[in-house]
DNA sequence: GGATATCTACGAATTAATTCGTTGACAATG
DNA sequence: CATTGTCAACGAATTAATTCGTAGATATCC
């Protein structure tokens, strides 16, 4: 044994993910294109990378063109919440509150922002 | 070029932290039986482990007796604070108000943490 | 004091993640 | 139709992360 298989997306399959759901279904050379705006990658390292992606099941493609076109199949939100939850796990020992305390307290956020968690807040104190 | 080194603590780094911050300081030996009431970890491989978070720097050591005794040197809210920031780079583009809601609509929360998090969110109105 | 247990230190193997070079197919260009 | 460019596919190299075996020192227990 030595490593294990991470659960949900890796770092650089959440950096592809985040592209997309963004930019909407992407060739290669589209991702790899946006990726090199910030960082260096070789577009067979794009390839490569959501070639695998296709075969894990985070990406589906269309084969008809000469460059396929890819497209996540799960939504932003739900592959959030997979890391969200993992992340919990790992550190926070399961306490929502702690991580949001700590989300609100160390960064910047907007009024209309505080004004839906302020709702959510509302809502869930309801649902006790 | 191949894998890049995380920034910060790596998955089992964060699991030997979140063991530490939870009880103390730490033998090897300590950390390791709490590690396998969950999994199976060899004692020498937490011990290697250890060793390279000593190396690292983010642990701390007394070799007085045999066995030695090993302490986090960052404290749990700073590695906290950096890990919720890689996260927000990685898949929230930096909205804290995004992790925030996902956190708060998708899993449980205590009464007294709600409470919590309203007096922040409060406080942060008035910043504003 | 000899057998047994526990600990550190070291080195090496294993695996997942990431990277890219090369090849062959096909299209676009002139 | 030859040259040039773009693409997918494959295989392999590289690196970080994780794992553990072995050895040697020291302590503990009959």
């Amino acid at each position: 044994m030595a490593r294990t298989k991470t659960t949900g997306p890796t770092e650089k399959e959440l950096q592809i993910l985040s592209i997309m759901w963004k930019n909407g279904s992407c060739t290669v050379r589209d991702v790899n294109k946006i990726m090199n705006r910030n960082e260096n990658t070789g577009y067979t390292t794009t390839l490569k990378q959501m070639q695998l992606m296709f075969e894990k099941g985070l990406l589906k493609r269309d084969e008809n063109s000469k460059s396929h076109i890819y497209t996540p199949i799960q939504s932003e939100s739900f592959i959030q919440e997979e890391v969200i939850g993992n992340i919990l796990d790992k550190i926070f020992s399961g306490s929502v509150g702690k991580l949001v305390l700590h989300a609100l307290s160390t960064k910047k956020i907007s009024q209309q922002e505080l004004a839906s968690i302020k709702r959510v807040i509302t809502q869930k104190e309801k649902e006790l």
